[in-house]
DNA sequence: GCCCATCGTCGAAGCGCTTCGACGAACTTC
DNA sequence: GAAGTTCGTCGAAGCGCTTCGACGATGGGC
């Protein structure tokens, strides 16, 4: 492996001139820089991670914290992923993929040592006990969430009250009076995921502000979670006439079910989804819904990290305002039936 | 942040026993080493991973390459990946993140910038171009997945020739001659994952060896690719009795456009499926299936890594037996029927 | 009781880069 | 035309660690 050295002997100049050549942050004659990026181009020369990391206190590395259980929600944190490393390397960044449960520990190891620049992470809690450990760090943090309390760190995330909202709304604009919530799973609650408290929450506010009959309901995953969860809503509340979706897991084995006991979407019963695109256009149905941009959830994130490492302002809360899709599980209930 | 000469002057010992008694590479007297460890967690010092680097050429990273792609498998793909981060911290190892579509660039960048020690690639093709690029590295690399000439580097998977046969196997045993395949779509195909041919040649040697009439067709997701290729399949084949199914996103669609014509699982059509056990279990009817063992893929390809980097004895290709699960998808055939 | 080997520790060199201050040369500015 | 700028480059220091050679102190072998 060439060195900076080799570099500079062979362009005839000082290491120091190679290193603002490739830096930018001295002024160099448009001679020198060619016969320099010449060298460099010959030789092969990639400068060493870790000897740049020493001398600058820079290592262009961001940590990403992923919740890499298999159980759930694959395909989203999977897009999270994907955008969160496209966008690092659009600003000469790599990734290091950390994994929740490492909890605090894994994030002390990498900041303290100096691996990172910054720290992306995924899948907050309420009251996640990292953001007091992310407080002590001196590298900067993003949160793809909003828990309780997050003073001082940047958070990015879809608004999920206001889809809630939106979803709801969108329904009473079409004369749905009734309406059931088929909420995540029982486990995502438990853990006080910050998305489904704050879906839930939108849900209810808007409910009253509509004043609509509503219920609620978190739903197991499979088959038989579905049939238990649609059983304790219509339980609930009679004359439910739609239905708001927010679990991906749930979709398929809902719209099976809703078909095997003769409830037609949309006539008899309509769905608006919160979920990534393209799940609401695979389904049997293509399902009316709000979409989960996770790719720019992922870039946002980046971005913001990047303002950060730079000194720049950041918005500290930055929550994406929904947009719902019109496609085919929605329909007007004529004014008659209301 | 402390460094070590902050922990060697409050131990009241020179930097170089303080880094002898975190690598063991010379004897330190016990009582040393408790005041170096006191001194340690007291100022709660972590050695700087760059200068690390660049004093011993060791990073303690690894480079994994993965297929970002949204659109396909993503649940085994995660499997995976969760595997090789699990099993690098299990080595005190860290994982850089890279995408498939950096290509060769990517892989030289990480390499000769001397980011990572070693390199897991996944999702390789027949005739990877990357594989060239990797020969050439300094760092040694594993992959999962067997392209065509891999002679000197380091290979995991499954053995998936041999899934197929003991797919045909069972169910040739339980009196099936006519089967079909539903394989991966054709983008798969094209791109000549290797997964995919090495299953294919698999199902038609054994189909040979067994004496068995069987077809074969790739199948586009969702539930009109899975319409079409079972149309072409029973076009093709009369009295088609099984399917081996080597495509996950096409098992649902491929369930439910069975029940809805009338045949049924396993009474009228027995199915063998090659995917994750956990898939296999969550389907209407569970599954007969070849696991795909991502966790073990992904924990060998790290432990073999390892291995080079010590200058061990490796197995260069490291094939995975199948293993069959008997579930509730295959059923004898009378010998009256056959 | 002498010679060697081993143990436990230290000091210094060096890994490859960035960055600061310095300095001559070329240009402005009145 | 003297004083001050800016430009383009260099040299040296230093980032925080590992590792090699050295060296006094022990202990074993005979």
């Amino acid at each position: 492996m060439p060195t900076i050295n080799d570099v500079a002997k062979a362009a005839g100049v000082s290491p120091s001139t190679v290193s603002y050549v490739l830096s930018g942050r001295r002024p160099i004659s448009a001679e020198t820089r060619a016969r320099v990026q010449a060298a460099i181009a010959e030789l092969g020369f990639h400068p060493h991670a870790g000897a740049r990391a020493l001398a600058s206190s820079k290592t262009n590395v961001i940590a990403l914290v992923a919740p890499l259980r298999v159980d759930v929600n694959v395909p989203v944190i999977m897009q999270f992923a994907t955008a969160v490393v496209t966008a690092a390397r659009s600003f000469n960044h790599d990734v290091l993929l950390l994994t929740k449960d490492e909890g605090t520990a894994g994030l002390e190891r990498v900041a303290h040592s100096t691996m990172v620049d910054a720290l992306i992470l995924m899948d907050l809690e309420r009251d996640d006990l990292r953001i007091p450990a992310l407080r002590k760090l001196k590298q900067p943090s993003v949160l793809i969430g909003l828990p309780a309390d997050h003073t001082g760190i940047a958070c990015v995330d879809l608004d999920f009250a206001a889809a809630a909202r939106t979803a709801l709304t969108h329904l009473a604009g079409h004369g749905h009076r009734r309406i059931g919530l088929v909420g995540p799973s029982p486990a995502v609650y438990r853990r006080q995921t910050t998305y489904a408290d704050r879906f839930l929450s939108g849900f209810l506010e808007a409910s009253a502000e509509l004043d609509l009959r509503t219920v609620t309901h978190p739903c197991e995953p499979g088959a038989e979670g579905v049939r238990s969860a649609l059983a304790d809503l219509d339980a609930a509340l009679d004359g439910i006439t739609a239905l708001v979706v927010h679990n991906e897991e749930a979709l398929r084995p809902l719209l099976d079910l809703l078909q095997a006991t003769g409830r037609r979407v949309p006539e008899d019963v309509a769905i608006v989804a919160i979920c990534p695109r393209d799940v609401a256009m695979s389904m049997p149905v293509n399902l009316t819904s709000i979409d989960i941009p996770a790719h720019d959830v992922g870039t946002i994130a980046v971005e913001t990290a990047m303002r950060l490492l730079d000194g720049r302002r950041v918005e500290y809360t930055r929550l994406l305002e929904p947009s719902l899709v019109e496609r085919d599980s929605c329909r007007e209930i004529p004014p008659s039936h209301r």
